[in-house]
DNA sequence: CTGTTAGCGCGTTCAC
DNA sequence: GTGAACGCGCTAACAG
């Protein structure tokens, strides 16, 4: 089905060109008043739209980002692109959207596949951000781009994310606030997210802080069938000793372990306590709720576009930009079972510990 | 920044012309192998990548597929589009994502947007399916679309969707077999969600099945501060007599609602059951876990595509497509107090209530 | 203020 | 088997 009514059509209806078609629709030069008019009524009648092809061919320049995610199944990056999706639009343009599964070999032809829609710039989330021959690409093309959740080390490339190593930091530091020394890092697999990597540093600043012994970190696969987990968890958390804590890579996987505490028969908190990374949602609907670090995921994707478009128009260099978190309660982080908590005042809650009243950064 | 390497570029490095470019690029005709080889290498060489733009100027018609939904923070649409973006992918699409945030009166616009985009075809979850402009507008225009969750009434409109009012029929019916006599449903605003009106009519048949007197829904707004939600569930649930379950019109709500009662001194089950629909993910991780209407949420997405894809090629007329859906049993759902069940067998398992074996559709 | 015209990158006749 | 030429729908540079 051939497009019927272009541009042309209109400029026949109106009587005029179709530059002064052009000019009415974009506003781009003045026009008289009664042709304008008479346009004006031609597209209505017709019920023409201009095609963005034909624009965008002319302009070399679509006006539609390019989004990469790792999933939307993770409502961490579901939230976000909800951000990007709204901040797009409030610019006219469009996002297009790709996921990765989190396979980094997917990374590359994604990105061809945007590149090739001449989208106006890429947000993504890429599994890392500093080894990275497809962001190499787009710095080599001069292809706007900001990451998004990834925290790069060559801060010259543009990114929106939060202080994943200090969050984690003051996380692990409230749970050995809470009496806990044996505390586990539970966490997705490290090669598919320097995000988990970064937090995990957090970790073990705290841990080298508190003058306490790091456990090897627990690498579950999330998106593996949870009860998977249950095993790998039962490894860990069956002999005696047992760790009283699991600080969790992000919310997600928390809410899983937490399944798996409980058909292992644990108690969360009672025997374990949990806390998660992010701060999604349904982690507050969970019971008891989850204690995590809340990131602002929606204004993320937000600001990630409205910096795609200081890099086009040139209003700002690429720079990594950290957002505020805060460190979110729940009822998952208690007390260390039989442990008095060391020094600092009773809790008379259990239920919500009190998070140090601004995040600690660790010592660099 | 112009595009550097086009068409043209390839041709002079390789020695030929355009049209041998684009045929050996297409496989459009057969070309000698010395030739093709000299292209390739150019190709290679010269990392080039056709322009989307380019081709589908000429073909009028571009490899992306539209997406309408309601928002992507409710997890049962970025599941389904997480299903869309899988299979869009296997047959060389990219999705344009745009959402409504559950507002009618923006699917028009975001229509428009997508339709000028020259998409190939339309996937779309709108607010009212049956009395719908933008959908009589893109019949009229002949443009390929498929509903997703909505369940028109008007079967001549390509829709994939489960039996919103069987499958809630089927789930009230459980409830009332768990011996629960008043069962109030609760819904987002009806207005905004034809899926919610369509289950709620599932729920009065079955409780005139059973010769119970239906409530009158409650209608919350879940876009709102969830905190409102206790307000208005105090006034139903405050009062003595207070209803011993609550059908949720989906699992997101259901959560939240759970959450509410909590914060309102009742325990789920103990005090009120609680079911949702949908069978999120999270769902299963929720404490306890959550009774619902498990949809093949990704499948249906991925099943959409297909169908934008058999309506293109004129492999299939539009039709409206139910997939299976199972009654998924969860610790939220327990006999009501005091109240010995019916008749049928006692239920050792308090926590998990069985449902029937398969679902039973309301008589019509 | 308006019209004419030249492409943007590509696919596709139509000759050769 | 290959190339020249046209046009898809639109914007912009230039004339008038």
């Amino acid at each position: 089905m051939p497009r019927v009514v272009t541009i042309r059509t209109v400029a026949e209806r109106a009587g005029c060109s179709i530059a002064t078609v052009s000019r009415v629709i974009n506003g781009s030069a003045r026009t008289s008043a009664e042709v304008e008019a008479r346009v004006r009524a031609a597209i209505e009648e017709l019920g023409f739209r201009p095609s963005e092809i034909g624009r965008s061919l002319k302009t070399l320049r679509a006006r539609t980002l390019g989004v990469v995610i790792p999933s939307l199944t993770n409502p961490v990056f579901a939230a976000s692109v909800a951000g990007m999706e709204a901040e797009a639009r409030r610019r006219h343009h469009t996002l297009l959207l790709t996921a990765t599964d989190y396979d980094a070999a997917r990374e590359p032809e994604v990105v061809e596949t945007l590149v090739a829609q001449s989208v106006a710039g890429l947000v993504l989330t890429v599994t890392d951000a500093d080894d990275n021959p497809t962001l190499d690409r787009l710095d080599a093309e001069g292809i706007a781009y900001v990451l998004i959740y990834n925290e790069p080390r060559r801060t010259e490339r543009a990114a929106v994310s939060v202080d994943n190593a200090g969050a984690t930091f003051a996380l692990a530091k409230a749970m050995i606030a809470a009496g806990h020394r044996r505390v586990i890092y539970v966490a997705g697999r490290f090669a598919t997210s320097d995000r988990a990597r970064t937090r995990y540093l957090g970790y073990l600043a705290a841990m080298s802080e508190a003058g306490l012994a790091a456990e090897a970190p627990l690498e579950l696969d999330y998106l593996a069938d949870p009860a998977g987990h249950g095993a790998a968890l039962a490894g860990v958390f069956g002999p005696p000793g047992r760790p009283t804590a699991a600080l969790c890579s992000n919310d997600l996987l928390a809410l899983s372990v937490m399944a798996a505490l409980r058909a292992l028969g644990l108690k969360v908190p009672q025997d374990v306590s949990v806390a998660g990374f992010d701060g999604i949602a349904l982690a507050g609907a969970a019971y008891p709720s989850l204690a995590t670090v809340d990131t602002p995921t929606r204004r993320m994707g937000e600001r990630a576009v409205e910096k795609i478009f200081e890099l086009l128009d040139g209003s700002a260099a690429p720079t990594l930009e950290r957002l505020p978190f805060e460190l979110r309660p729940g009822g998952t982080l208690a007390p260390a079972p039989d442990a008095s908590p060391v020094a600092s005042a009773r809790r008379p809650d259990a239920a919500s510990p009190s998070f140090p009243a601004s995040p600690e950064p660790p010592s660099e």
